[in-house]
This record gives structure tokens, C-alpha cells and sequence, in this order.
DNA sequence: CCTCTGGTTCGACGGATGTCGAGACAGGGA
DNA sequence: TCCCTGTCTCGACATCCGTCGAACCAGAGG
């Protein structure tokens, strides 16, 4: 529990890779999330977790999408869980996982090659983004 | 040499990973370039990279930067390079470095939460059948 | 109560990764 | 020529990662 959602207040620049040096803190920050995402099986899983009819899916709809054990896809779950990619909750017998746009978009944000003026940022976060230019 | 920039081909879809599921093919062609930016180390050296001025910049400037041998900024760069992130020219005694956008464009417009329409010119006229070309 | 199903955690295994020192290679200059 | 600087390769080491089987926990019904 303590390990769910790393603290992104590090991240507090979200200026383009290409503009200017990402600082070190926010390489910290960020990196987690990228080897999250450097995971063939983890794409797909958050690919269909974010891409769900009506933004959530269940646990028991992802493992047979796969040819891993159960004990496999939960790990990688919780991978991307502790990432902040992601957010489960039990309702139930079953287990809902829905996506947290926010740090998608950040990722986002700092690989856009071109600044595409008026970033599509998390518009319902936290405080405001000050900070982003 | 031949490890150099592996075959993009396999990703023919670059919708959001939001908008539609990922395939198998996509995932597996895009996961290694994720995993590659999943080092903070890494993540820096790109940014200095594409935001060096001239587009290119030379090993003597990213050694300095951190407090890591040689050896091992050498390696980083390897996999940034057989990621396809990045592309190396030996020009007399100093080795420089320039990012390679294609690719970076193509990860950020898999992350991209909102499909950002009509940021870019003319609004895309198929709606929904948005196909890479 | 017991049992069944869905999901996670634990422990273990092989393979990959990050880091270093030592050495090799390339090019420029004395 | 020899040497010096810059960069990469090699070999080694400790650690981390992906995968599995087994066991464990949480709810829903009998």
C-alpha cells in the first residue's frame, strides 16, 4: 500500500525531452513509469485496462488474453499499479482496474516532439501546473 | 551493427493506447524503446540529446554529467541507439549524437490521452478510422 | 459450517540488467 | 615513430526481473 503512486511532486517540469534538460529529479520520477511500460505484456494490459467500455475492466477478463499463470498477470498488475498507472478496487468477488490518465499524459507530455501549444494536460488534477510553461 | 533499430515495421498502428487495445505486434515492437527510457540515466542522456543545440552533441559533454565510467554511459548510449532512440556519427577523434523523432513521435502518440484533434492543421476528416500511414 | 471460484502473495529458479576495472581501438599531434 | 586522449569492448560481479507452482485470502452460495 505504501508503494502505490511514487511521488510525481518531483516531476515538476513537463517541458518536451527535446526542449530542454529533463532534470534529475523528474528522470527519477518518471523512469519508473517508462520501465513499466518497457514490458510487452504490461502495453497490452494497460493498453486494454485504458481502452475498457466504461474506463474499468476486470482481472478476469485480462488473464485469459494471455498465455501466462495468474500469479504472472497479477504481478505485472501490480507493477503497473505501483507505477501510478493504474488503480484497482474490489467490488465484490471480482477486481476492477481502470486507468489514471494523469500520468499517461505526463509521459506523454515530455516525449511530444513538437510543443503542440495548449498541452493536453490533466485538466481535473491536482493544484494547478504552475510550473509547466 | 546489426542490432541497430529494430524493425518498426511490426508497429503499423499508432493509435492511443486509450482509444483501442494494443496488438501483440505493436506491443512487442514499441516495449523495447519504453524499456530503454526506464533508466533515469537514460532518460537524461536522451533529453541532453535532443535538446543538445545542433541537434547532435558529443560523448566528451555527457560523460562530465554524471558520476558514472565511461564504460557505462558507453553502454547507456548502446541501448539507446540499438533502441532506436538515438544514431551515433564518429567524426575525427570525437563520437556525437542526435535523436532519432520518428520514433519518439511514435511513443508519445501511443501515450496521448486525448486524441488532440484539430491541434495540427485541418480537422482529419475520418473520424474515427484514424490508420498510420 | 463447508466448498468453490477469483485474485493475490510467497518462494524459487533462470536469465537479463547496471556497474565497474582492464584492455583494445581510433585518431591527432610531437 | 611514439604517446596521449577519447570511446568502445570485454569479463566479472551483484542485483533485479519475468515466470511458475504452491499456498493463502475474500466473497458468494450451499
Amino acid at each position: 500500500m505504501s508503494k502505490q503512486a511514487p511521488d510525481l511532486t518531483a516531476a515538476l517540469c513537463c517541458a518536451p525531452l527535446t526542449q530542454r534538460r529533463v532534470p534529475t529529479g523528474t528522470a527519477a520520477a518518471l523512469a519508473p513509469a517508462f520501465k513499466a511500460l518497457g514490458d510487452p505484456v504490461r502495453l497490452q494490459l494497460l493498453s486494454m485496462i485504458a481502452s475498457a467500455d466504461g474506463g474499468e475492466i476486470c482481472v478476469c477478463d485480462l488473464t485469459p488474453a494471455f498465455d501466462l499463470t495468474g500469479p504472472t498477470i497479477s504481478h505485472h498488475l501490480r507493477v503497473l499499479r505501483e507505477a501510478g498507472l493504474v488503480d484497482a478496487e474490489r467490488r465484490g468477488t471480482w477486481v476492477w482496474y481502470r486507468a489514471r490518465p494523469a500520468l499517461l499524459g505526463r509521459l506523454a507530455a515530455l516525449l511530444t516532439v513538437e510543443p503542440v501549444a495548449g498541452a493536453a494536460g490533466p485538466a481535473p488534477a491536482t493544484g494547478t501546473s504552475r510550473e509547466c510553461a
